[in-house]
RNA sequence: GGGCCAGUAGCUCAGUUGGUUAGAGCGUCCGCCUGAUAAGCGGGAGGUCUGUGGUUCAAAUCCACAUUGGCCCA
């Protein structure tokens, strides 16, 4: 080790308190400590060989910064992914890097001052892209060093990035092996757009932007121009909340098999359904005077709202009707009149007129501007904003039947907030439907935690499955491999590889990158036997949640390399990230994993691909098991967000807690899916009650260990132990049961929940504070060597079990616990089945006894009963009792007597003796109640009168049941035959002493003193007084003193009377000397309760000797 | 509008297959400890388990409706 190394420390070394007070800095060091020994790769190391668990990486993307919510994400990965390890599984950790899409768009375009796709195209594709490649490592290092900083393990020297070049060959070839399916194809359809972006937005990015706004609801008029006599004149009635679609009519759509009304409003006569006409005209303002149906309807011509020749619009259907009725059964009653404008910018509306061969043609372009002027509306109009124009208008002809203004959501553009509209793209899609049924069943054998999302929310998501939209007209993504013929747009082919693509092109350039515009300006002449023409690819970029999608495969450049490690690496054993991925990268996996492994059957055919072997990969999808976390929400519940200025800085966050608070109360607040509240003072407290109570456990221990010069060799065998220390031993064993469920059943915080209980109610709070005299071996030699074997034992698996949430701590702990230098995260999860874990005999091995763990119940509640007692009373527990009695209810019920505890009990309690009450006897005041869960169902309607009846038994007779008599009781008519199980009783109170019950437990104080236990109560009084000067006098706990006392009488009497015991409870060397006339300057005065009064002076033994 | 989740003490959350005493931590009030001390412990008070119906001998728990909040989707 080098100098400037730091040094592993020794066994028993003291934990500075600067884990508590200074967390920072103290993990900071632990960090170093890390690096140093480069521990991530060593536990990889370690595990060399070893059954892999599979973790993938979820990329974030690194040009934003790293919040408060990352820290939860990547806390729940790294603790899931370090209790594997410590399960002995090779837990490789690849970081990776999500690079492209439009979100690194929006921001270099911001970054530059340009917007929008002209303004792109004018500065040049490749400048742009280029400044894109540089933006999207912006906060790379940022995110790296919080990472660390949280201890979240994750390879970073070799990440997939997406935008590498072997990683976009792997999305070539799996593009290729849609394509290859008959799975990839173009089409041109109706996506949610922006304007702005000059993009289509996928379904999981709408959703993102839904906005309340302010739309017209309009019903507009289209006179029919032909049609049975009876209808003649008549005016079609059209609902619709975007005046803007108007121009681009190119039909009115009926249902065949609806009945329209025709009414009469007036002098004029408008046709639609007729439980609509009074919410158009208003009661009573109309008359029907005829019906015609939908069928008759069809085919009749009428009138446009605008005349604008087609040839000023952009055709994308050149049909050959317009303005006519067509019919369709999608048309529904629920709303509107029954009668559709149909414009292109609509899923139905543009199905149909290619169906119906209608001319389908836009008025509005893909900018989301009027490409033709329109009265008063100008070319160039943002769709939004023509409304009132073409409202105006069509009053003033009088086409506008009724107008109303509603709120509703609407949908905007997620990143730059521009109202969306409907828009008929061309695009290329993946079909997904077409293997609808493998996902569903791929996703029923993955495990959802919480079983729910996968149940409900993904799996209806999967039912209801659409065609992915891939392409995106953008720049900054994977290029979509595919080239078309400029002579002939159905000769078009998917590539595979770069090798491929060389080969068609006589060669790639040297410094050849596959992202535009390079790759866009490779061409080639058509490969199609007997076609001419050159190919040129298509301008499209892909949806970059394809990137994320592939990652399993893309990540180790499959197939074109690591084709078994893949194998291996196939599918994960565990996924983790927010709830807001169900339809992005959860569907994302899983779709192209199901494909690639269940539907391309052709791939694995031949078990090899280009000459090589081509191991097959496990059917399915991505992942085995996959983990959900909720939003990290403010203190006060609402989302954090940069606008509202409540986001939390993790690094403000990190140095005034520590990493390891902030993961423990995180993962310990609920179940991981809910949505957390993230407190500082939570946080601390956290930090203060379960951190700063391990910490103190072993602090405790060292100090004694060191004072005693302990070590752990030699240890007795459990079993000759005390029942105290069997008990802690099995307390830890069982939760080392729990914890090890909890994992694997991907609940961190039920795992959390039990260590809390068990480090600071059993171990602290009960174990060491009931043990701590047996440390200064206060109750000899073997006693003292037994507690320290055992305090060794439980925090030897405490801290491991706690590895893999406070990684920093533990690790510090585990260090000074063994001393050779090695890291907790090396080590074994405690695992009480296995006898030993590679490099350590496993302490709690065979320790665990249930019936132990359920003696010490009654005892408890015992002791919280009589401090009840104590505290009524006004009698502090410095005071000794003579005697306590207990009775409990069901004793003989358990396996193992709570009697063993007595000792425990009576330490607790300060009484010098423990009664325990056999049976009911008679000052024992009980009452019975029914046995619920085993008499309802036998008794059914009869229970209520049944209980009435046991609560009135004498208790003679429950003396009886209880002795094993069976009793018959009769209610209502039946008998009812009675165990003494059907019974429970409850104490009340025990006559002749102070007493307190629980029901289960009931106990009596004897509060009477003597003389001798009053004396000994002053004798403890002295004690602690000399005590509190001790500490006050910063004296280290194996100090010798001098002690002289003086004061009143009882003191006198006391200190005369336990001399030995006050000397040997301070350290006073010498004994006690008694001084009848002490001096004001050398003594300090205390007062004693029932105003007696004494005198100590203290003198440290060493100091004098110095 | 549809789907999912949640509503339990002032706050944050537990609560097994329905079973009669609904728990914990924090906060609050009172007290204790001092050989773990820039700590620690105990005892009180505090709940019509969101509401209304229903099923059942018995409902925080199961069902229906309502209501509030969150997320996702239209």
């Amino acid at each position: 080790m080098s100098a400037a190394g730091l040094q592993s420390p020794a066994m028993f070394e003291p934990l500075s308190r600067q884990y508590l007070h200074q967390p920072d800095a103290f993990e900071r060091q632990v960090l170093e400590q890390w690096q140093q020994e480069d521990l991530l790769a060593a536990t990889e190391k370690a595990r060399a060989g070893a059954e892999a668990f599979v973790f993938y990486e979820g990329p974030p993307t690194a040009n934003g910064r790293p919040g408060i919510h990352h820290v939860l994400a990547r806390t729940l990965k790294d603790a899931v992914c370090r209790f594997w390890t410590m399960r002995g599984r090779r837990v490789e950790r690849k970081a990776g890097w999500d690079t492209h899409g439009l979100p690194v768009e929006l921001e270099v375009e911001k970054q530059l001052g340009i917007s929008g796709k002209p303004e792109i195209e004018a500065m040049g594709i490749g400048p742009f892209n280029q400044a894109c490649r540089d933006s999207v490592f912006t906060y790379k290092e940022e995110w790296e060093k919080l990472s660390e900083r949280i201890g979240y393990w994750l390879d970073y020297q070799n990440p997939y990035v997406t935008f590498h070049k072997p990683y976009v060959e792997s999305l070539w070839f799996l593009l290729s092996r849609f394509a290859a399916n008959d799975l990839l194809y173009r089409g041109n359809k109706v996506l949610p757009w922006c304007g702005r972006c000059g993009t289509g937005l996928s379904s999981h990015e709408v959703g993102q932007g839904y906005r309340d706004l302010e739309d017209p609801s309009v019903w507009v008029s289209f006179p029919l121009l032909e049609g049975p006599e009876r209808i003649q004149g008549a005016e079609l009635v059209a609902w619709t909340t975007t005046p803007w679609t108007l121009p681009s009519n190119m039909a009115a759509c009926v249902h065949p098999e609806f009945d329209y009304a025709l009414v009469q409003v007036q002098d004029r006569r408008f046709l639609l359904l007729e439980e609509k006409a009074a919410e158009v005209f208003g009661e009573d303002a109309y008359q029907v005077t005829a019906k015609v149906s939908g069928s008759e309807l069809a085919g009749l011509a009428y009138q446009p709202l605008f005349e604008i020749d087609a040839d000023a619009m952009r055709v994308l259907h050149g049909g050959h009707r317009r303005h006519v009725v067509v019919a369709d059964d999608f048309v529904s009653a629920e709303e509107g009149t029954g009668i559709v404008h149909m414009a292109p910018y609509g899923a139905d509306d543009f199905r149909i007129g290619v169906r119906d061969d209608l001319v389908v043609a836009l008025a509005v372009g893909e900018d989301g501007r009027f490409l033709m002027p329109l009265g008063e509306v100008d070319a160039g109009t943002f769709f939004k904003d023509a409304d009132k124009a073409l409202l105006r208008d069509l009053k003033a002809r009088g086409r506008l039947v009724k107008r109303t203004q509603y709120r509703h959501p609407y949908p905007h553009c997620w990143r730059c907030d521009t109202p969306l509209l409907y828009f008929p793209a061309p695009a290329w899609f993946l079909r997904t439907t077409a293997f609808k049924q493998q996902m569903l069943e791929a996703n029923r054998r993955i495990r959802w935690s919480p079983e729910e999302i996968g149940s409900g929310r993904f799996g209806e998501w999967l039912e209801n499955n659409v065609d992915w939209a891939l392409s995106r007209d953008r720049y900054w993504g994977t290029p979509l491999p595919v080239w078309v013929n400029e002579e002939d747009p159905e000769d078009w082919l998917c590539l595979a590889s770069f090798q491929e693509l060389a080969e068609l092109c006589g060669g790639l350039p040297s410094d050849f990158d596959p992202h535009r515009p390079m790759v866009d300006e490779l061409t080639f002449p058509t490969p199609t036997p007997g076609k001419s023409g050159t190919m040129r690819r298509v301008r499209q970029v892909i949806d970059c949640w394809f990137d994320s999608g592939a990652m399993p495969l893309a990540q180790h450049h499959w197939p074109f390399e690591n084709r078994e490690r893949v194998q291996e690496q196939f599918p994960a054993d565990f996924i983790c990230e927010g709830l807001d991925q169900t339809r992005g990268w959860f569907y994302t996996l899983h779709a192209i994993s199901t494909f690639l492994t269940c539907v391309d059957e052709e791939l694995w055919q031949s078990g090899e691909l280009w000459g090589q072997e081509l191991p097959r990969l496990q059917a399915g999808g991505a992942y085995r098991s996959v983990m959900v976390n909720g939003l990290v929400l403010d203190e006060q519940g609402q989302k954090m967000s940069k606008r509202l200025g409540n986001a939390v800085d993790p690094w403000k966050a990190l140095e005034e807690h520590g990493a390891d608070s902030i993961r423990w109360n995180l993962l310990g607040s609920g179940a991981a899916h809910l949505s957390k509240r993230f407190s500082g003072s939570s946080v601390a407290e956290t930090r203060r009650r379960v951190l700063g109570t391990l910490g103190a456990c072993y602090e405790f221990f060292s100090l004694y260990a060191r004072i005693e010069s302990w070590n752990p060799a030699g240890r007795p065998p459990a079993g000759e132990r005390p029942p105290l220390d069997r008990w802690i031993l099995s307390r830890t064993s069982s939760t080392a049961s729990g914890c090890l469920q909890a994992w694997e059943n991907l609940e961190p915080a039920n795992a959390l929940r039990a260590l809390e209980t068990l480090v600071v109610e059993d171990l602290s709070n009960w174990y060491i504070r009931r043990s701590r005299r047996r440390f200064w071996g206060g109750e000899g030699q073997e006693d003292q060597n037994a507690a320290f074997a055992t305090l060794y034992e439980v925090l030897h698996a405490v801290v491991r079990m706690c590895a893999p949430v406070a990684p920093f701590l533990s690790d510090a702990l585990w260090r000074r616990l063994l001393g050779d230098g090695s890291s907790v995260h090396l080590a074994a999860f405690p695992d009480p089945e296995q006898e030993s874990t590679p490099g350590c005999e496993n302490p709690i091995f065979g320790v665990c006894d249930s019936n132990l763990e359920a003696a010490m119940d009654p005892i408890l509640r015992a002791a919280s009963l009589g401090r009840s007692i104590r505290e009524r009373l006004g009698l502090r527990v410095r005071q000794p009792l003579s005697r306590l009695v207990i009775h409990l209810v069901g004793e003989s019920d358990l396996h193992a007597s709570p009697r063993a505890y007595s000792d425990v009990l009576r330490q607790e309690l300060n009484v010098k003796e423990v009664q325990w009450i056999d049976g009911v006897p008679d000052f024992v005041q009980v009452r019975a109640k029914p046995n619920y869960p085993r008499l309802g169902k036998r008794a059914g309607k009869d229970m209520k009168a049944l209980a009435k009846a046991i609560a009135e038994l004498s208790r003679e007779t429950l003396f009886q049941l209880q002795g094993g008599e069976s009793l018959e009781l009769a209610v209502e008519d039946r008998v009812y035959s009675l165990e003494s199980e059907d019974v429970l009783l409850e104490t009340l109170s025990v006559e002749g002493v102070e007493a307190e019950s629980d029901g289960r437990v009931t106990l009596g104080l004897f509060t009477e003193l003597n003389d001798a236990l009053r004396l000994e109560g002053v004798a403890r009084e002295v004690i602690n007084r000399v005590n509190t000067q001790r500490k006050d006098m910063e004296l280290e706990v194996t100090d010798r003193v001098r002690l002289r006392v003086s004061g009143s009488s009882e003191v006198e009497k006391a200190v005369e009377e336990f001399r030995q015991f006050i000397a040997e409870e301070v350290l006073a060397e010498g004994g006690v000397e008694w001084v009848s006339e002490p001096s004001e300057a050398e003594f300090r005065t205390w007062s004693l309760p029932d105003g007696a009064s004494l005198m100590v002076a203290l003198e440290s033994v060493d100091a004098l000797a110095s």
